[in-house]
DNA sequence: CGAGCATGGTGAC
DNA sequence: TCACCCTGCTCGA
């Protein structure tokens, strides 16, 4: 589920659900339990994202800091019976929001919070972003860029979906290194980027596919996988690419399976 | 039933 | 670079 456009959804439903209200917050599971006890009857003020950090603002300057990592989930929807290992609960007479499997779950100040974020690059889904913050660092790297897209302090909210189908919508070779990577493909990733971030932010899944190369557009069956959206090169090792019909590539980069088209994506 | 896998990240070597 | 953490799901025995 959790790439940057998942957080930024979750803030949103849970300040419809819970902001401006007494929360009942508890750990079904234990694992949280004594820090559940401690917001536990307390009111929700804002909840923010910034990049895949998510940030639940209470009152009292406590601030529930939640990290889902790669399993991590937090279901926002009306009340019913606990299901699995719920690490925390947050609840209302309308709402519940279940926790499970978090990479990290902790209660932190607001200058714990600032700390936090200043490791992380600029986020696309933020008004407040400065590209060339992320700029600065790539290229002057000699890594590759699919790496440095996947590092959260260079930017920030950026997985393994959005890496790949970036540099494929903009022709950029994975292997390019940072620093021979050119301004103008920086922009543009930059650009689509925050084209495409909050169209996943809407639509709870990552679509990029073009409107030529959608599958009513090219009379193909609609993409059945778990993650749910359109995509061009994800998940689609030895099909045939969706623009030039060479077969998708994949390889683990960064200690992530990359996939791309060896074809299409031929620039730095 | 166990193994393997997943849109992530850390800490040890 | 690797082992490992968190959870749930799928697949094959």
């Amino acid at each position: 589920m959790p790439e940057g456009h998942t957080l930024h959804r979750l803030a949103g439903q849970l300040n419809d659900s819970f902001a401006g209200r007494r929360v009942r917050v508890s750990s079904p599971q234990g694992r949280f339990a004594a820090s559940a006890a401690v917001l536990d009857d307390t009111t929700m003020i804002t909840t923010t994202a910034h990049g895949k950090q998510l940030f639940c603002g209470f009152t009292d300057d406590r601030v529930l800091h939640v990290h889902l990592g790669l399993i991590g989930s937090f279901d926002v929807g009306p009340p019913a019976p606990v299901r699995g290992e719920v690490r925390v609960r947050l609840a209302t007479e309308a709402a519940v929001a279940d926790l499970r499997g978090p990479q990290l779950c902790a209660i932190r100040t607001p200058a714990e919070v600032a700390a936090v974020v200043a490791t992380l690059g600029p986020d696309p889904l933020r008004a407040d972003a400065d590209p060339e913050l992320a700029w600065a660092r790539l290229h002057r790297s000699g890594r590759p860029v699919a790496a440095l897209l996947m590092d959260q302090s260079v930017l920030s909210g950026v997985g393994n979906v959005y890496r790949a189908e970036v540099l494929f919508r903009n022709r950029i070779d994975p292997h390019r290194p940072g620093n021979e990577l050119t301004r103008r493909s920086w922009r543009a990733i930059w650009g689509d980027l925050v084209e495409l971030m909050p169209i996943g932010v809407r639509d709870g899944r990552i679509d990029t596919v073009r409107p030529e190369h959608t599958p009513e557009a090219m009379g193909r069956p609609p993409r059945v996988d778990d993650h749910g959206g359109e995509v061009y090169v994800y998940r689609r090792a030895g099909e045939a690419c969706l623009v030039c019909g060479s077969r998708i590539r994949t390889e683990v980069l960064a200690g992530r399976n990359l996939f791309w088209c060896g074809r299409c994506q031929r620039r730095g």
